[in-house]
DNA sequence: ATGGTCGGCAACCGA
């Protein structure tokens, strides 16, 4: 089993980019954020007509998440619980025989803001939702835009950065307390090398080239899971005329049980 | 010195 997970800045804008990776990939399950698109509108057809079955939840301007599946997908929810609550930041289905929950993690503002706070209550809310719906147990693959990045070798420079948003010790305690719920980190299970990055912020100039770069994208699974994996990457090749960070895949593979 | 640039969508907001 292949999945994948990119922060999509708009499905419509990036149409093409997902449509074509998804052909040249050919991934199992591929999960998708900030797809800024309410559901009536999200461009289903396009999926379908390369063999991928879709579900969405998304809203006008902000946030939305997306599940595309070559598999049908089985039981969607859409947020925290049955009322939909954050429904446009946290979407899950069964994809076969595996629980898949994609989230859009709030970005949190700035360290001391409302909203930063209202990130780490968040967090809180998905760990108590992971808590009463999952078992560590068993296999479950948690995939999206975790707007945080764990690690010291997950940022370009944690001794500048720590205390950012982002890369704050409060976030990190906050995202600690789920993974030790029953995650692995399944791209640095597979890949120990620093300067492995899925976000270049627009506002610096040729952020890229430059390595200036955040791993805030994340593939984690249950410990079951996590033991089948075999390999894992990030996939930023751009096609030309395209800015590499629009194209930031992180992908891992999973050997069938 | 406290920027920068995207996308959405129609003035700024969020990232």
């Amino acid at each position: 089993m292949k999945v994948a997970s990119f922060n999509v800045n708009s499905i419509r804008a990036r149409l093409s980019i997902v449509i074509d990776w998804l052909k040249k990939e050919a991934p199992d399950v591929l999960c998708l954020q900030e797809t800024k698109v309410p559901d009536e509108a999200f461009p289903e057809a396009p999926f379908k007509e390369i063999g991928y079955s879709s579900a969405f939840s998304g809203e006008k301007t902000y946030n939305g998440v997306a599940i595309i599946s070559k598999r049908p997908l089985k039981n969607v929810k859409k947020g925290f619980d049955d009322r939909g609550s954050e429904a446009s930041r946290l979407i899950s289905a069964v994809i076969g025989t595996v629980p898949v929950v994609n989230t859009y993690v709030p970005q949190g503002f700035h360290p001391g803001s409302d909203r930063f706070r209202a990130k780490l209550d968040w967090l809180d809310r998905l760990y108590d939702y992971f808590n009463a719906n999952f078992s560590p147990e068993e296999p479950l693959l948690w995939l999206g835009d975790f707007n945080v990045a764990p690690e010291p070798i997950d940022v370009y420079d944690p001794a500048h950065l720590l205390g950012s948003v982002g890369f704050h010790p409060d976030e990190h305690a906050h995202l600690k307390r789920i993974k030790e719920w029953g995650f692995v980190d399944v791209f640095r299970l597979n890949v120990k090398e620093p300067g492995q990055y899925t976000f270049w912020d627009y506002r610096v100039r040729n952020a890229v080239d430059k390595k200036l770069g955040w791993r805030v994208d994340h593939i984690w699974a249950t410990r079951p899971l996590a033991k089948r994996s075999t390999r894992a990457w990030i996939d930023m090749e751009p096609r030309l005329g395209e800015r590499p960070s629009d194209h930031t895949f992180i992908v891992a593979e999973f050997k069938p049980r």
